[in-house]
DNA sequence: CGTTTAAAGATTGTATGCAATCTATTATGT
DNA sequence: ACATAATAGATTGCATACAATCTTTAAACG
């Protein structure tokens, strides 16, 4: 008695595009994705200021989700929070760069010190193939930004063949930042990664060597840290006599 | 009246505990913390909802500050989201309990080898005070839960003398994490953490023996894993206004 | 002409309202 | 009585409105 309840309204938009839920709209993760990617294709260089309500009406989407989709670049310090102010792309200071390496330095060998344990040859072929990829991109112009979310990937397929859920987005976290950093402080014409480097991890992986495998990861990260140009102490403090004498 | 111009407000309230933006609300991070705590404590099992609008009644905020401390709880995987249902307190299977631990090996290890290369007598004496309070919750009776959270800060602490505020921020989520582990499946009567290993590994440091601090905790972390029982219990009702009265 | 003060504009932080969805309960049919 | 379908209640997901705050611009003043 009494259909007060509006009938159901559920059964008829099995896949239609509009409306409020389930439907055609960015989700704040896809959100998340597509500014994460506009940073590392250096399109929001550091610096730029992520505008909510901007960033809504490109998207479609209310700011709600665009808040969501910040906080967590915030929270992985992608994009830095000024309280009143709104969201800025990270400038990661030299020093923050090398605690990221330094970070890089404890786990990654480590961690392909047992993904040469566990790897099958399945997962060896996943890495050749990623490697290919990575030569690729390398010798064809205009692909530059492209390499280096390609590098980073590496990395992350180690922790993935490592099976480990949680290392997974630790290195994602360290990939990401890594390629900030490198968007900053790379010597335009350095070659900041040497083209070898990978293939020689991959090698070593398929021989089995944990140890060697280890060792060529921990150089292969100082070559890429002192690639940069971190030199600069840090930009704080500077001596006005000395400036002045 | 008509003051259009707003006499500056800014210096009338230098502590006004009142008013929408400024003042005595707590802050999502709060929330976050509070929520947290009482997850730690035991308070709030593995399997309970977060339910936002009573949270909120609880805190005297909106939903809006609930939601951003749930989403920060869910990256860490405190707790998990089920699309249109909730967040639940995080209920970690055997098989991500094992994960959590082999990151920790991974990383620990190493990083209390270089704790053991910069850390300085003030450190130390840090060490030695946390250890000490650890002891003294031991002791004590009705501090069982105390004591897991304090566990879990000594580790925190040695990120924390590295100085590498990326390693104090992983180091963070996998204590969380090992203390709902701990909550989880440890046997309440077994000792899950031998009492002298953290004074041991201090000792370590102390000598500057950074090989065998390594080693101490590899053992030490392999030690608190085997003390677990693999076994997932159950989920109850709690009253969210009665935790937090 | 430069400096301080007031108004306007832009953007964030927070609360609130509403529709979609899920769960539990009741009604209905066989 | 049991299975199935309709209904009611609860909770999330999302959008929007409003106030606080910061920045910029304009005005007043010395």
């Amino acid at each position: 008695m009494m259909p007060t309840g509006t009938d159901q309204p559920t059964q008829a938009t099995p896949r239609s595009p509009r409306g409020p839920r389930g439907n055609g709209a960015l989700s704040s993760e896809a959100i998340h994705q597509r500014i994460l990617a506009a940073v590392m294709e250096h399109k929001l260089p550091p610096g730029t200021q992520l505008v909510e309500e901007r960033l809504a009406r490109i998207f479609s989407v209310s700011r709600t989700k665009v808040r969501e989709a910040i906080g967590r670049l915030v929270h992985d310090r992608i994009a830095t929070n000024i309280p009143n102010r709104g969201a800025f792309v990270s400038s990661p200071t030299a020093d923050e760069a090398r605690e990221v390496f330094f970070a890089r330095r404890l786990i990654e060998p480590n961690l392909i010190r047992t993904v040469a344990r566990l790897a099958t040859p399945r997962h060896i072929q996943q890495l050749r193939a990623h490697v290919a990829r990575e030569a690729e991109a390398r010798t064809t112009p205009g692909r530059e930004h492209e390499l280096i979310t390609l590098t980073g990937d590496f990395h992350i397929l180690l922790a993935e063949i490592s099976g480990n859920s949680f290392l997974v987005r630790t290195l994602r976290e360290l990939e990401s930042l890594t390629a900030l950093i490198i968007l900053l402080y790379d010597a335009p014409d350095e070659q900041h990664c040497a083209h070898d480097e990978h293939p020689r991890l991959v090698d070593a992986i398929e021989a089995r060597d944990g140890e060697r495998a280890a060792l060529l990861m921990h150089t292969h990260l100082e070559h890429v840290e002192h690639s940069l140009k971190l030199a600069p102490p840090e930009a704080g403090e500077v001596d006005l006599e000395s400036v002045f004498a």
